[in-house]
DNA sequence: GTGGTGACGGGCC
DNA sequence: AGGCCCGCCACCA
């Protein structure tokens, strides 16, 4: 568990209700602008056992990423559920929803 | 050691 | 918006 993974984790789990946020963002204030690709790795490994948000992650594009349609229509639907206003095609608004 | 692989980002059309 | 390309980096066979 290294320091950037710990920061990661808080970050993720700070992310308000009815709120997004994109990968390279959280990875920028966890301290690594280049982070990105390892935030999706802590999200596909801890995403359940440490009960993350992981829904509130997005794209720098606002869309869902998520290549698995399965989970990529829980996403949607989660964030549906916050109030967040979710296109068919996976886009959201982050001038609205973004931090 | 080594090469392939992403739930990515940014720049440039 | 969207497509293409390249840089990044941990992971895994």
């Amino acid at each position: 568990m290294t320091q950037f993974t710990e920061e990661v984790l808080v970050i993720i789990k700070g992310i308000p209700y009815g709120r997004v946020m994109s990968y390279g963002r959280v990875a920028k204030l966890a301290g690594n602008t280049r982070g990105a690709r390892q935030v999706v790795r802590i999200l596909h490994s801890m995403s359940e056992k440490y009960n993350l948000p992981w829904h509130r992650i997005i794209n720098s594009k606002g869309k869902i990423s998520i290549t698995d349609k399965r989970n990529a229509a829980i996403q949607r639907e989660l964030l549906i559920s916050e109030g967040i206003k979710v296109s068919e095609d996976g886009y959201i608004d982050i001038s609205t929803y973004g931090i």
